[in-house]
DNA sequence: CCGACTATTGCGAATGGTTCGCAATTATGC
DNA sequence: GCATAATTGCGAACCATTCGCAATAGTCGG
């Protein structure tokens, strides 16, 4: 909790009850959640404050967003990872992260943003 | 041309007018396109033919999707490659692909889509 | 602890990219 | 050519996301 209001602070934010509801539907959630799936599950936060939110987080680096089908998807920044999910199911597994973001020396502040997709074992 | 026509028809699906338009403009294309872009470049192409051309490009694998902003952008798949793109002023330079997709035994048909975002040597 | 100053929220409507349903059209194989 | 199935065009519908603004709530100095 001090981590989240201390990153904040340092940005000129507040911590707030929309953001904390948000930021620990996140540390809870096993996989990445879409805006509208995270603002179904918390109540007493508007819906354009979980966006609000999520947009917050995602400048800090704290999540990582990932565009499932139309749908961009929030899940927490760390550890660093990606996922690889199956194109017929949705099935879906961490795949811990392997790159080298040092090789673009004329970019700075460089992030990324991994997407794998297959046919999982069950659908093959 | 006939590459492409070969591609569909093994698929099942013609060669039309709408979707050769399309691939025109993508070959064409030196950066990714969103849908609406290319559908406003495409004079005599219905918006949702365009939408539905890029579709199907998409599920054979012939051009690769990129989500800039909200939205997806679209570019020829070959030769593999990804973007690397400033987050204050949209600039985007090619990066060559280095990825092994043999990584993961147990996915079959696995395909990714990677974005880099940072900044430019003039944003920075 | 108090007031003041900002950042932030809630609300409901607007936005805008994308998709749908269906009749009319077109490419392809025979 | 013809039959047949795939595809298009159209315009409305969808739905995730964003906007503008008044009301509210953190934070900081005193």
């Amino acid at each position: 909790m001090e981590k989240l209001k201390e990153r904040l602070a340092r940005a000129g934010h507040k911590l707030t009850g929309p953001r904390w509801a948000v930021w620990q539907k996140l540390i809870a959630a096993k996989q990445p959640f879409s805006a509208q799936a995270l603002y179904q599950q918390i109540k007493g936060v508007n819906r354009a404050s979980v966006y609000r939110a999520l947009h917050l987080l995602e400048e800090l680096d704290l999540v990582n967003v990932e565009v499932i089908g139309q749908e961009k998807h929030y899940c927490l920044a760390a550890p660093a990872h990606h996922h690889i999910i199956c194109r017929n199911c949705g099935y879906l597994e961490k795949v811990e992260c392997t790159h080298d973001l040092g090789r673009f020396p004329h970019f700075s502040q460089v992030s990324h943003q991994l997407t794998l997709t297959g046919l999982c074992p069950k659908c093959r």
